[in-house]
RNA sequence: CGCGGAGUGGAGCAGGUGGUAGCUCGUCGGGCUCAUAACCCGAAGGUCGUAGGUUCAAGUCCUAUCUCCGCAACCA
């Protein structure tokens, strides 16, 4: 039996499309996976969808289908882009596949029978409108996140996992073995959230339609973070008749995850495994994330980031590379259409595209193709000979860790180091007399088995360009093997290359950033904003259960202990109210006395910060995530009516 | 004091256990011509957020302080 090698990603939640962030999760486990097939392990890769939840049903009702319709439809632009991309998947599970509903309910049912699960009472904030349940961190301002609106406090009767017995299991694991990767994220879980000890986790919700009931006691659905959990083993069979290959590849020997869910996965995830007697993945590695925030580079007005379009203009390989390439290990990248281009630019046009065009270029002129056999090495060609056999081993060593960075780098010095040998060697000079022929051919062959080596590793992270490249060289299939990599002479002596198109063409850095500038300027639309809005449309009479009125601000200063809110004494025309509001971060206090606002009169009162709001200044979002409070004229008498 | 991370030449980053500050990109100068105006060589440019302290010696340890960022139960 051969050994096997089981990778996952993070089953997306299809709120919306998938997007670049989703690319690098994937990109990354993808690679991994094609490096362990190439090294003769038998991959199980696994990704999927996440697809209950308040949430995607609320997305859907807003777009008139049912929540199976509506994730029917972006699971299918998940798929598309993972064939896109070129995504070796093995196996794509949903959470509304049948089998995993099926695994779901029988590990509910034998958590509870185990005692595992206990029924109890969850106490929040209710949003009546939105029939969610937030904690007291999740509000905004005090306010429902999702609408905005007033909670109340409520309780609903809901299941309980006993994570509190796990405490010391789970510290150990993350204290003592090298589960939880990068190490940094190991303190941030244990100060956060294990070292005063874990609390019960509620894993079951009434107020939830949409999800996957809870076997017996069906008004209640089961978490969405416990079902989602479960896919990693619910596709592979575990507890379900569909699958069967739940003994062959678990444990998984690597969980890649965003940082965001890393508590998820390095917390309640091996607790529950424990708690069911399942062997613990071996492990998890959380990755930052591609941020577009600290892009100040002149040319940029904003960035073209949907995978298609930078697939289609750059080549997917090409895509592939620079986001793994420009990853650190642990923390976040920046991203920004300059970045990716000049990354491509420079590593694969100039650097390694052009080594081979010279390469197999210098061959074509000098003996029309084909080598002679007649050789004359020196020293000069160890040097490079020293560099690229050991290559293998510290690429497979980077790879194994997730360190997709690193792998790259190691590969691109040898590729430098092969461009500097073609200057030291001085082929064209070589090539002008008879007697030298032995000493180029050997330069040209040393060059090409470098190649060879360089981008047999380089295959898992540019599937569709290395086979150009073998092509280009005179490599057969049997030449660019895990094994050959690590070999020096593998090509025959009398290899034959062929001259072939472009690898990666140079971009144009400025003529490109002013097209995807072209881009952007028009692609601006509200049309998902109609669409919502046309969902949402109310009566007149409803509108006037809103009392707008006019004020002046009087007074305002900041809310100590906060960032975001400005407290605010209003003249209304009456007896003078306080409002708080979250506007901090874009208004100064002195900027706002004495200008006149709009507010809503009748919402109820509450407290933020310890400090009483009693209403509402009305605001508009701005495009870069900001507001902008309605100022009205001076000679608005504070009190009027807005209707 | 909620938790965590970061502040190093123009930009992006390395710099466990303290001892002449490195890399990539960019800039400037030079070389070469096989190649995708690519490649190779050289140079300029930083005293490492700030203020103290320990030490013969500190980005590297300690204290204080400033700034930025992320997270705080469902954005990869």
């Amino acid at each position: 039996m051969s050994k096997t090698y089981y990778i996952t990603t993070p089953i997306y939640y299809p709120s919306g499309n998938p997007h670049i962030g989703h690319c690098y999760t994937t990109v990354a486990c993808d690679v991994i996976a094609r490096f362990k097939r190439m090294q003769g392990y038998d991959v199980m890769f696994l990704t999927g969808t996440d697809e209950h939840g308040a949430k995607i049903q609320q997305k859907a009702e807003a777009e008139g289908k049912t929540p199976q319709q509506y994730v029917d439809g972006i699971v299918e632009n998940f798929k598309k882009l993972w064939s896109f991309m070129n995504i070796s998947y093995d196996r794509y599970i949903r959470t509304t596949d049948p089998c995993h509903i099926e695994t779901v309910q029988n590990i509910f049912t034998k958590l509870h029978d185990k005692g595992y699960i206990y029924k109890g009472s969850y106490k929040g904030k209710y949003c009546v409108p939105c029939e969610s349940f937030w904690t007291e961190t999740q509000l905004v301002d005090g306010k429902c996140p999702d609408c905005g609106r007033e909670v109340i406090d409520a309780e609903e009767e809901a299941y309980f996992l006993k994570l509190s017995e796990m405490t010391e299991k789970v510290t150990d694991l993350l204290k003592n073995t090298d589960y939880l990767r990068p190490e940094s994220r190991v303190n941030e879980m244990i100060n956060n959230f294990v070292k005063d000890g874990l609390e019960d986790l509620c894993v079951s919700r009434t107020s939830v339609k949409w999800g996957i009931p809870v076997p017996f006691d069906e008004k209640h659905t089961v978490y969405v973070w416990l079902d989602a959990l479960i896919n990693y083993i619910s596709a592979l069979g575990y507890e379900n008749g569909t699958y069967s290959d739940f003994d062959k590849y678990w444990p998984a020997d690597m969980h890649m995850t965003a940082k965001e869910i890393v508590r998820f996965h390095s917390i309640v995830w091996p607790a529950i495994l424990m708690m069911l007697d399942i062997p613990l993945p071996k492990r998890l590695y959380g990755h930052g994330w591609i941020t577009f925030g600290g892009a100040k580079m002149s040319k940029s007005l904003g960035n073209v980031v949907d995978p298609f379009i930078l697939g289609e203009r750059y080549g997917v390989d090409a895509v592939r590379y620079q986001i793994l390439r420009d990853m650190p290990y642990g923390s976040d990248s920046n991203f920004s259409n300059e970045i990716m281009i000049s990354r491509i630019n420079t590593d694969l046009a100039n650097a390694f595209g052009n080594l081979v065009s010279r390469t197999v270029a210098m061959a074509d002129k000098y003996f029309g193709g084909t080598l002679p056999t007649d050789r004359k090495a020196e020293a000069l060609d160890d040097e490079l000979i020293n560099m690229a056999k050991p290559l293998r081993d510290s690429v497979a060593a980077y790879v194994d860790e997730a360190q997709h960075s690193l792998a790259l780098a190691e590969i691109f010095k040898v590729i430098d180091r092969a461009n500097k040998y073609i200057d030291e060697t001085e082929p064209w000079v070589l090539g002008r007399s008879d007697e030298n022929k032995p000493r180029l051919a050997s330069v040209l062959y040393t060059l090409l088995e470098t190649i060879r080596i360089c981008s047999t590793l380089l295959c898992p992270f540019m599937p569709v360009t290395m086979p150009k490249v073998w092509e280009q060289i005179g490599a057969k299939e049997s030449d660019v093997t895990y094994e050959k990599a690590a070999e020096f002479g593998v090509l025959p002596t009398d290899v034959t290359v062929h001259k072939g198109e472009i690898l990666f063409p140079r971009i144009d850095i400025d003529k490109e950033i002013d097209e995807l500038n072209a881009m952007l300027a028009p692609a601006k639309t509200f049309r998902e904003d109609e669409d919502l809005d046309k969902a949402g449309i109310i009566t007149i009479d409803k509108f006037a259960e809103t009392k707008l009125r006019t004020g002046e601000i009087t007074a305002c200063e900041k809310v100590k202990k906060s960032k975001k809110l400005l407290k605010i004494q209003l003249d209304d025309g009456r007896n003078g109210r306080q409002i708080v509001s979250g506007i901090a971060e874009w208004y100064k206090p002195e900027d706002l006395i004495g200008k006149k606002v709009i507010f809503v009169a009748n919402l109820a009162p509450a407290k933020l910060c310890g400090e009483e709001s009693q209403g509402m200044l009305l605001a508009c979002d701005t495009d870069d995530g900001g507001a902008r409070v309605v100022f009205i004229d001076s000679d608005v008498p504070n009190g009027s009516t807005v209707r």
